[in-house]
DNA sequence: CACGTAGTAGAGCACACGCTCCACAACCGG
DNA sequence: CCGGTTGTGGAGCGTGTGCTCTACTACGTG
């Protein structure tokens, strides 16, 4: 009955994506986009209603790209009953996904998750957002439950530190480059241990 | 002979810093700036000449202020004989300077360096910019000799994991929160001694 | 009391942006 | 072959931006 799509909604996905490494967020204008992806202003805007929205678009198709490989890795580790590590294992996990797909890790560390949901997100892709949100909440959880037997606000922040602050400080910089040096993972490692060392932070007063 | 000042400049990197720790540099304009300070926008324009000077010279003001501590905890550490713990006071000086100045640091924690120099600031104020990461790439080299004998780059870059990127993973959130947890600085000391521990990179290859 | 100098004020220019709007194209059931 | 539906294209609107421009003000000097 309607006229059949001429272009691939994942085209301009593609093109956000190439643009968001290449020049940043703030250098990405509908104009630009609509010239490289060879997609109209008007198409845009019929498929995705908000410059918002395409961004965040881009960044949940890989961010559930990323969090499905990570959640697998942590998940085997757990059931091996080894909490340590999981954790090591979800440190690394964005130099694994360089060296798989680069492209993927490259637009993950141009973007940061709160510049992403804003008000002018579609509701379906904001609907998602949060749901990924949530289910990595959900693993961190997991992960400092099996460490420590607690899942408080404090010992939930330091199972982050070691599985996002650290491995963003530590690897970001290489993956934008395009190459982690192996003695960069053993710096994190190591790292990581430490932190884990020092063991929960106090439990809050009650 | 002229007629005198009747605003201070400081008055308008005030208002500047201000706004740029509560809504980011993305939402700090002539406009706001004007009103802020209460300096009319030709006054501003007089003395700065562009917006992105304004932003450059608020944060040149306390990046001094932060390196001269900074620089003076890690001498005495130095001339002490103690390379190690000059690392750690490095590492430690943000949340020293939150304790002190946390206005100060509330600002650099809001803004960074790779945004401020740009081509739109007066050339004097580059120059002064250049000067201080010349001043601040010294002393980085100066570590990395005095632990291991060397200075090349990836030398420098492992000392720079300790002093820069680790502290500001985990200790600008808490400054941004207005808090520093004595357990964070715990974790941070434990993680840089670990990387330490490490070692320096192998030597590349000559 | 002019005059030169340097600071002040704010109206408004030029531009880039996100987004809207609408004429039109491609398809299918009848 | 028509009408309904959906996708496409791009001109252009409204807005907010950094910055310019010019009239004006306050001072020291001759």
């Amino acid at each position: 009955m309607p006229r059949p799509r001429v272009h691939a909604p994942d085209a301009v996905l593609d093109a956000a994506e190439e643009l968001l490494v290449e020049h940043g967020r703030a250098h990405l204008t509908v104009r630009a986009l609509a010239q490289r992806s060879g997609v109209s202003n008007g198409s845009i805007y019929h498929s995705f209603g908000s410059l918002e929205t395409v961004v965040a678009a881009a960044w949940l198709r890989r961010a559930r790209e990323f969090l499905g490989r990570q959640r697998s890795g942590v998940d085997a580790a757990l059931a091996g009953g080894d909490p340590r590590r999981a954790v090591l294992t979800a440190a690394e996990a964005p130099a694994a996904l360089a060296d798989d797909d680069l492209r993927a890790a490259r637009l993950l560390v141009s973007l940061h998750r709160d510049d992403v949901l804003t008000d002018a997100v579609a509701p379906d892709v904001a609907v998602e957002l949060r749901a990924l949100d949530a289910s990595l909440a959900a693993a961190l959880r997991d992960l400092a439950g099996a460490l420590w037997d607690r899942a408080d606000a404090a010992a939930v922040d330091a199972v982050t530190l070691c599985v996002v602050r650290l491995p963003a400080a530590m690897l970001f910089g290489e993956i934008r480059a395009g190459i982690v040096r192996p003695h960069t993972r053993a710096q994190l490692t190591a790292a990581v241990e430490a932190v884990l060392d020092c063991g929960p932070p106090p439990v809050p007063q009650h």
